[in-house]
DNA sequence: TCGGATATACTCACTCAGTGAGTATATCCG
DNA sequence: CGGATATACTCACTGAGTGAGTATATCCGA
């Protein structure tokens, strides 16, 4: 996604597939679970998950049935189509790239979905994910060693992803810990 | 900048008036300079920086002289107004905020002017930087500290957060001492 | 009881940074 | 000589996210 043409790397599309892999839900029930659960540090607008709905309507993976309700508004049920299904799937258990910003968007809602989904699955999802950035991680030292010496910003700047992702990398091993002590 | 509102936070806009800080440049050579130093790392598209400077223009913050060559297509050398020269020395000394983007973003090219300008303001430079990265992780640390147990995926979220700054604080720490090295 | 505030549920017109593809003049080199 | 490359730049377009608003219903203090 960060490998985007023309507009925007869209951020929200993945997470609210993969929502729905919980149960079909409405536009505002999907913004309410992202807000109390991530809301501290992801501050989606309501219309940006309704502008994300529609796109993915128009694209396909998701279909929406209007709902009458008693004493409230109607609403929009949104489903995954089978080639959403497909796509959310796919999100939700391969290894996101070697990347700080993609891991920090998706992992913590990949996680909460998948402990909804398939509990016992969380670990084994955090090791690929931890292997998938080890492997970055190795890259980069190969490429921050390759820099030559005239080149002072180039290696300033792959060394500071360097130490990012090195931080990923002892942040996820906090995690992989925590989960090995909570199924104990 | 990340407090954008509609389209996006811009990029390209401080990194260019603080290169035509150290002297008047045409938009191919900003663009030469970019790539040449940061290339490995930032893909600037040659049309970004065109749509970046006209933009720049428009707001005032530099002016544009068109120069005859004798052997090359004429060319439009740009030079900073007394507001862009303003902002891009605001921009060039004052701490970024905590913000991992905007500090990979940014400091390398602001280290690469600074060399060019005042080599001998860099270690108070990064010093002052380096300051603001850790007030601002002391604060997110307060942050992750104050959330409920019950809110697994936002203590998750800014404990990632809290991981990246100090990993920009070990990086700033080597940036700090290969300076001070290099001027022993 | 009333009505402003809030909850539920969603729409719409707009913003605007960055993009790919292209243009023009000049030089290089097999 | 002419295709490839360097120098220098433009243009129409893309498209995710935004603020402000709409509509129905409930809450609760004066």
């Amino acid at each position: 996604m960060s490998d985007a043409t023309f507009g925007r790397a869209p951020t929200l599309e993945n997470p609210l597939l993969g929502l729905l892999l919980i149960r079909p839900m409405h536009g505002y029930d999907l913004h309410q679970v992202l807000i109390d659960n991530v809301g501290m540090v992801w501050h989606v607008r309501q219309s940006q998950t309704y502008s994300t709905l529609d796109r993915l309507e128009r694209r396909g993976l998701i279909v929406g049935d209007i709902e009458e309700q008693a004493n409230r508004p109607q609403r929009k049920v949104n489903s995954l189509t089978a080639a959403g299904r497909q796509r959310a799937d796919k999100w939700l258990v391969t290894p996101g790239r070697c990347s700080v910003q993609i891991i920090r968007m998706d992992l913590p809602v990949r996680l909460f979905i998948l402990a909804h989904l398939a509990p016992r699955r969380v670990p084994e999802v955090l090791a690929d994910q931890r292997q998938a950035i080890f492997d970055g991680y190795m890259d980069m030292n190969r490429s921050l060693a390759a820099i030559p010496p005239d080149q002072p910003y180039n290696r300033m700047a792959v060394a500071f992803r360097v130490h990012q992702v090195w931080a990923m990398l002892e942040w996820l091993d906090h995690l992989l810990q925590s989960y090995q002590n909570n199924s104990a």
